[in-house]
DNA sequence: TCTGGGGTCCTAGGACCC
DNA sequence: TCTGGGGTCCTAGGACCC
């Protein structure tokens, strides 16, 4: 055996098979059988049934010509919401078996089985059809499920079987696995990782797997030295279990078409994702520490800037006041950007803040009116109030969004001027 | 998938301090 | 004022994932 197993290691690999779409058939068994497809809210293919998939269906096509090629196509909006409590009956179906569950996404999970043979009276295979059974029965769908010694091998399974499917790798079996693995197919190489190693003349995961440590350490990081324990089946990444703490970071991004040269927009592009990442943040109750933001050119290239805030702050006026200066410092005139996106980080749980001695307790925009805000958004549509540096890029789209923006000119009680954001410019 | 949006983690280099 | 070593924090950006 070419890879001695240095852990003893049962991990789990649980992954949705068309999750999104497989949430609504599971809702509505007259879909059952039929093409169905997610994404009607944003014009674009989210997520399709396998059926849909056979007829050429691919995430992110246009739904013109989705109803084109699939005229059949039950085309429907996203539901969130409802794929959420899916998810976390996925996680406490899983949950049954071992308290050791990563939320790894909304439709995907890790376990670790280490050392629950004897209590579940079963080898780890039969606790891993168990599950996945359990899972098909109770939420209508189907489930790809790999076991392995590691996390990135109990991946490689779930992947080799889809849709569906069940793969145990044991340690006898890493090598004929990895054999037949691409390089670029191993979970955590992506392109830039796939193409530097098949420099070396790598092709396949074997490849990888076999170099000598050494040679590892000299020419690759640390994310790559752990992929290399894992396909050995040696496992080095850890099943996260939740915390309590909170996210790392809430971001908004936005690409706007046809790329912008003007100002006036792409800042209010920047404050509107500032105001979506703040109404977030306040929504789970956090205030940041750190802003960075960027702005993308027409050729995708990005230039940004992080800076830590004064207090943390989920207020977008105090955010916008500490971004503008960075951006009158990069925002280069009569080139067109394509895309803003700001994110904000080093969270603190918006009830634990603490003042410090001269820092002010009363912002240009007292968080009480933020509060009213976020009632009059939760009532009245997402973003009926906004600031007048935002206007532009809320006039910029759609119907729904005109006619609340018309209501919304400087000077009127709810926008930017009575707020307290100079209004950057005239409208673009 | 000539490229949407929301995330996480890592690293190199500079600033600053002892 | 120059020199050297070492540590930590910050920032910009890269890479990858779903």
């Amino acid at each position: 055996m070419p890879f001695p197993l240095r852990s003893s290691k049962a991990i789990l690999h649980v992954d949705g098979d068309a999750f999104f779409a497989a949430c609504e058939v599971s809702l509505d068994p007259s879909l059952r059988g039929k093409p169905v497809v997610t994404g009607l809210e944003r014009n674009i293919a989210a997520a399709m049934t396998y059926e849909a998939k056979r007829r050429g269906v691919t995430r992110g096509m246009i739904l013109s010509e989705v109803r084109k090629i699939c005229p059949d196509a039950v085309i429907l909006a996203s539901d969130y919401e409802t794929y959420a409590i899916f998810s976390r009956r996925m996680y406490s179906i899983v949950r049954r078996y071992t308290p050791v569950v990563e939320e790894y996404s909304i439709d995907e999970c890790f376990a670790d089985l280490s050392g629950l043979r004897r209590m579940h009276r079963m080898p780890f295979r039969s606790i891993a059809l168990a599950v996945k059974a359990d899972l098909e029965k109770e939420l209508g769908m189907t489930f790809s499920v790999g076991l392995g010694p590691s996390k990135v091998l109990a991946k490689a399974g779930s992947r080799l079987g889809k849709p569906a499917g069940f793969t145990a790798i044991a340690g006898r079996d890493i090598e004929a696995v990895l054999g037949s693995l691409d390089i670029g197919k191993v979970w955590g190489i992506g392109p830039n990782t796939a193409a530097y190693l098949r420099a070396f003349g790598m092709k396949t995961a074997l490849e990888f797997a076999m170099k000598d440590e050494a040679w590892i350490k000299e020419n690759l990081a640390k994310p790559q030295h752990e992929l290399w324990h894992e396909l050995r089946g040696t496992s080095v990444l850890p099943v996260a279990i939740p915390t309590s703490e909170p996210q790392q970071s809430i971001g908004k991004t936005r690409t706007f078409t046809p790329p912008s040269a003007n100002r006036t927009f792409v800042f209010s592009e920047l404050s509107r994702n500032v105001e979506n990442a703040c109404f977030k943040a306040r929504r789970h109750g956090l205030a940041a520490r750190y802003v960075s933001f960027f702005l993308k050119r027409q050729d995708f290239r990005r230039s940004g800037s992080e800076q830590r805030l004064r207090e943390a702050t989920s207020i977008p006026s105090d955010i916008i006041a500490a971004i503008e200066p960075e951006f009158a410092r990069l925002f280069s005139s009569g080139t067109p950007y394509r895309a803003t996106g700001v994110t904000l980080s080093g969270f603190e749980y918006a009830s634990r803040q603490q003042l410090g001695l001269f820092e002010s307790a009363a912002p240009d925009i007292p968080a009480e009116v933020y509060e009213r805000i976020d009632i009059l958004s939760r009532k009245h549509g997402r973003h009926a109030v906004f600031l007048g540096s935002s206007l532009a890029a809320r006039i910029y789209r759609g119907k729904q969004t005109r006619n609340i923006a018309v209501k919304n000119i400087p000077g009127d009680p709810y926008t930017g001027r009575r707020i307290g954001i100079p209004f950057m410019g005239e409208v673009f």
